[in-house]
Parts: structure tokens; C-alpha cells; sequence
DNA sequence: CAATCGTGGGG
DNA sequence: TCCCCAAGATT
């Protein structure tokens, strides 16, 4: 037990932290669940108006599992990595079968359900249940990691062996929420990754990494990585009376489950593409601007090219043909939500 | 253990 | 414009 490190960040909490996010006004499990699984990677004002729209289609864990995934992801359409949703969809419909409908409250049975690790399971157990267990988000790592001025990376096998009893020693016995709350929010807008605000910290006065003037030392840089690859795909606009042909990409990989345009590699893939489908040549199309986009692991140029199918090319009744306002109302990445918004017919 | 999985905002 | 990274989990 460290002296006085949890009563510091109770007490900061109370004053200075963030007490009427939309999550913090319930004990209920379900919606600190939903928030937790959101919060994954994501911060906090990023998530509030999705989290405040999901929880007004989904009210409860049964109309959840009850929805069809197309409609989850809809709605979690443009928050970034989709396995959550699937997942939580999936966690919903498990929770109904195998425990009533009732979220289970051990630790073991909430990290069985899917998309649920130690963190987040130790965060739904402390919100929901007033439990006493220890997180360990990037937040918390680098809090911990200064204060102590612990060395070396912040994951790994060392980091994972130090930290995490780390935590579990400095929990205390009372006011769980307010420590756990606080942890996170000291991390989020106080002790945060670059120009920390230490002047106003409340760990200042026993803070190693602060004592030692070597705050921006900790925790210790990642190894610089290598610039980003670039993929380039032909995305098309297929038209045919007002409507777009989309595609449904498969559960595994990048966009699983949601919408998309056909995309293709190159130009030649394109035409067989759509030869094969509509008989139709790439070569009445055209090129529109270029859409760059970001993901973690490589940059993506996408290289519209839109093209009108004519009334004698031929036409497939399974297929998928949405007008944009259709379209824009299932879960679309990003930057296909961005091409259909502009399209125009013809 | 390294790779994968999105997107938006800040410096 | 570019780099960093955020309430991580999974394979």
C-alpha cells in the first residue's frame, strides 16, 4: 500500500473529474457494458453521441439481442472497429441463453463472453457492481508507469507482471467507483501522454517520474515504426435508376459485416468484374477524385470510378441496390459513406 | 509475440 | 502534412 495515493485521486476525483457522462448517471451493467465496449481505443467525446443513439434503438440487453446484426452495426457504423459490435451482438445474445438475460457479476463468466478482457471486465465489475478489481487501460499504465518511473515498455511480459499486481496493491477498500473514475480521468486530462499537466496533478508530491524531472520520460517511447504501406483499390459507383450496387463484406477482416462499394485491386479486375455481372464496359465510366484514407496498419487510396448501367445490361435480382438515403442508413465505412453522400446519378 | 482491427483529433 | 495515439481484445 502506497501511503495516500488512492485517497489523492479519490479526492481529485470529487473535485475535478468527470462526474455526468452518460454512463455515470446508471449502476445498470448493460449500458456500462456498452460503454466500456465503445470506450475500446476510442475517447470519451468520440463515443458519447454514438453510445446516446445505440442506447435509444437497443434500451435494454433483450432488444439487443434480439436485433439483427445489420441494424448493430448501423449503428455503430463510423466508430472504427467493427469485431466490437459483432461481438457485443453476440455477448447479448449469449447472456440471454445462457444466464436469463441476467449480466453475470463474476469476473470468470464476464471475460467468457466475447470482446471482454481483464480491463474491461474489471471496469463493468467496479461501475455495475462496486467491485474491487484493478484496471489497467493505457491511461492507467502511464500513470502508474510515471509515478513509479518505471522503466521499459508499457506491455510485454515485464510491464504485465509489474503492473498489474501494482494495481490490484494500491486498490482501496472504499469509494472503488471514485478511484477507478478518477484513475482514468487523471490519465485522460491531467497526466496525459505529451505535456502533462503536472503543476495541477494531485500525485505531484510523490510522483518519481515528477521528482526526477524526467516526466516525458515515461513511459518509455515506443520504437519509432516505419512509415505506413499504401494499398490502392478501384472502388465503383455502380448506377441503375437512381440506385447503387453495395456488397456485404465478409465477417473477417477489415470492415466485416458492413456495406461496402465493389472494390477491386486494379482496372483489369474491374472490367472482369463488371463483365461478368452486367455485361457491361468499364470504358463508358469515369474516374472521380480520390479519396485518401487512414487506418492503423497502412493508408488506403480509394480510385472511384462511376459508371450508369444501361437498361439492356443485365440484372441480377439478389444483388444489393440502395438509393443513397437507403445507403446511408446501414453501417457504412467511413470513406463509402463519403462517396455515396456526393454521388449523383447519371 | 506481432499483427490486426477504424477513426478522429491534437501537436 | 505527418505522426501520434485513444477506457484493448483477439488470433
Amino acid at each position: 500500500m502506497i501511503a495516500g495515493f488512492s485517497e489523492k485521486i479519490i479526492d481529485w476525483q470529487k473535485l475535478q473529474g468527470r462526474h455526468d457522462l452518460p454512463w455515470q448517471l446508471t449502476s445498470d451493467p448493460y449500458p456500462i457494458w456498452v460503454s466500456e465496449i465503445m470506450l475500446q481505443q476510442t475517447q470519451v467525446s468520440t463515443v458519447i453521441p454514438y453510445f446516446n443513439r445505440f442506447l435509444s434503438v437497443f434500451p435494454d440487453l433483450r432488444t439487443l439481442a434480439h436485433a439483427h446484426i445489420d441494424s448493430v452495426l448501423a449503428q455503430w457504423s463510423g466508430l472504427g472497429y467493427y469485431t466490437r459490435a459483432r461481438k457485443l451482438h453476440c455477448a447479448a445474445i449469449t447472456i440471454m441463453s445462457e444466464h436469463a438475460g441476467i449480466f453475470p457479476e463474476s469476473s470468470e463468466a464476464i471475460q467468457r463472453l466475447p470482446g471482454i478482457g481483464r480491463t474491461t471486465a474489471a471496469a463493468i465489475r467496479v461501475f455495475a457492481f462496486g467491485a474491487k478489481d484493478a484496471i489497467l487501460d493505457g491511461n492507467v499504465r502511464r500513470v502508474l508507469m510515471r509515478y513509479f518511473a518505471l522503466e521499459g515498455p508499457t506491455s510485454g511480459k515485464r510491464a504485465e507482471n509489474t503492473l498489474w499486481p501494482l494495481a490490484e496493491r494500491l486498490l482501496p477498500d472504499e469509494e472503488i467507483v471514485a478511484y477507478t473514475q478518477g484513475l482514468m480521468d487523471l490519465g485522460a486530462t491531467c497526466c496525459s501522454p505529451r505535456q502533462p499537466a503536472c503543476f495541477r496533478c494531485p500525485l505531484r508530491q510523490g510522483c518519481k517520474a515528477f521528482e526526477q524531472g524526467r516526466v516525458q520520460d515515461f513511459p518509455a517511447p515506443p520504437p519509432s515504426r516505419k512509415a505506413l504501406p499504401e494499398r490502392q483499390i478501384i472502388m465503383l459507383l455502380i448506377g441503375r435508376n437512381e440506385r447503387l450496387l453495395f456488397q456485404r463484406q465478409p465477417e473477417k477482416g477489415l470492415w466485416g459485416g458492413l456495406y461496402v462499394l465493389p472494390y477491386l485491386a486494379d482496372m483489369e479486375e474491374a472490367q472482369n468484374f463488371l463483365s461478368s455481372h452486367f455485361g457491361a464496359d468499364l470504358s463508358s465510366g469515369r474516374w472521380l477524385e480520390s479519396v485518401k484514407h487512414g487506418l492503423t496498419h497502412f493508408r488506403l487510396v480509394i480510385r472511384p470510378w462511376q459508371i450508369v448501367l444501361k437498361p439492356s445490361d443485365l440484372f441480377l435480382e439478389q444483388q444489393v441496390w440502395w438509393k443513397p438515403d437507403e445507403a446511408l442508413a446501414q453501417g457504412l465505412p467511413v470513406p463509402v459513406r463519403r462517396l455515396v453522400s456526393t454521388w449523383v446519378p447519371g
